[in-house]
DNA sequence: ATTGTGGCCTGCCCGC
DNA sequence: TGCGGGCAGGCCACAA
């Protein structure tokens, strides 16, 4: 599912959509449209706007317009950004594999031609004009190891849990953080206070590079823990068979043996 | 305030 | 062969 390293994939996909300018929009699903956003707000704001630039914080694509707005994406754990009808990733796990126009959930079309659509089959994404971005965290690719540290010593949850938060830190989902806590051999269920100074050095840099890794092989199941997520999985490191538990309410794998 | 839970959404897979 | 229940998880509202 969409998690930073899709949202990083489609940023880039949708680079080659600055200096278009858009001419219509399209708002087939207005239940799509999320924070009091609405068709005529976003025609106000993109139709005859030219695309600035294309950025990302998390798992959120942010458009600039010359308008002076900021069209905001965001994909829940099925949607795909399309540019000129390429998709910006191959397959997501959990998606279904074939497009559907009625998944379109929302596109912008551009004067020098081609098109812009989130396709979207189960909606859990979202289109915002001028979204707030101040309850995220910093970007999970570049926060540094100090920040990331002290968000984890101030709280009690569990580990995972805190990865999890958006506000804490921005992008990791829950296979990503399953695959980090991995390879930094960390236990999920850590209380996030109690991990020790060595661990959360580890933790850092796995996170950084775990991105980095996933976002070059093409998605955030293409870890090395993401096949053997399932009943019966062992552990690709010790061949120890993978524990399961809801933790952080999210569906979560371990190893047991070397995660501590 | 912090942490946890449930619901939303809908396609798909498994078992009967 | 068809059907229904459970499952997937990002995100948010709400509860404790």
């Amino acid at each position: 599912m969409p998690e930073l390293p899709e949202a990083e994939a489609y940023r880039r996909l949708a680079e080659a959509a600055v200096g278009r300018r858009v001419v219509a929009v399209s708002t087939p699903d207005l239940w799509y449209l999320k924070g009091g956003t609405d068709r005529d707000a976003l025609e106000a704001a993109l139709v005859a706007a030219r695309v600035l630039d294309v950025r990302r914080h998390g798992k959120r694509v942010l458009v600039d317009v010359d308008s002076g707005h900021v069209l905001g994406l965001q994909f829940g754990m099925t949607g795909t950004l399309e540019l000129d009808g390429e998709a910006g990733v191959g397959d997501l796990r959990y998606t279904p594999s074939r497009r559907e126009p009625g998944w379109v959930r929302f596109a912008v079309r551009f004067e020098e031609g081609g098109v812009l659509a989130v396709h979207d089959p189960r909606r859990l994404g979202g289109v915002t004009l001028d979204p707030d971005l101040s309850r995220l965290g910093p970007d999970a690719a570049v926060v540094r190891p100090a920040v990331l540290a002290r968000a984890l010593a101030a709280s009690h949850a569990p580990v995972k849990a805190r990865l999890l938060d958006q506000s804490v830190v921005a992008g990791v989902g829950n296979l990503v953080a399953d695959e980090v806590l991995w390879r930094a051999a960390v236990d999920p269920r850590r209380r996030s206070a109690d991990l020790r100074r060595a661990e959360l050095g580890r933790l850092h840099r796995h996170l950084v590079a775990t991105l980095e890794d996933l976002l070059a092989r093409g998605g955030s199941h293409l870890g090395d823990l993401g096949p053997e997520r399932r009943p019966g999985g062992r552990c690709p490191k010790d061949g120890t068979s993978l524990a399961r538990a809801v933790v952080g309410g999210r569906t979560t794998w371990w190893c047991p043996a070397h995660q501590r």
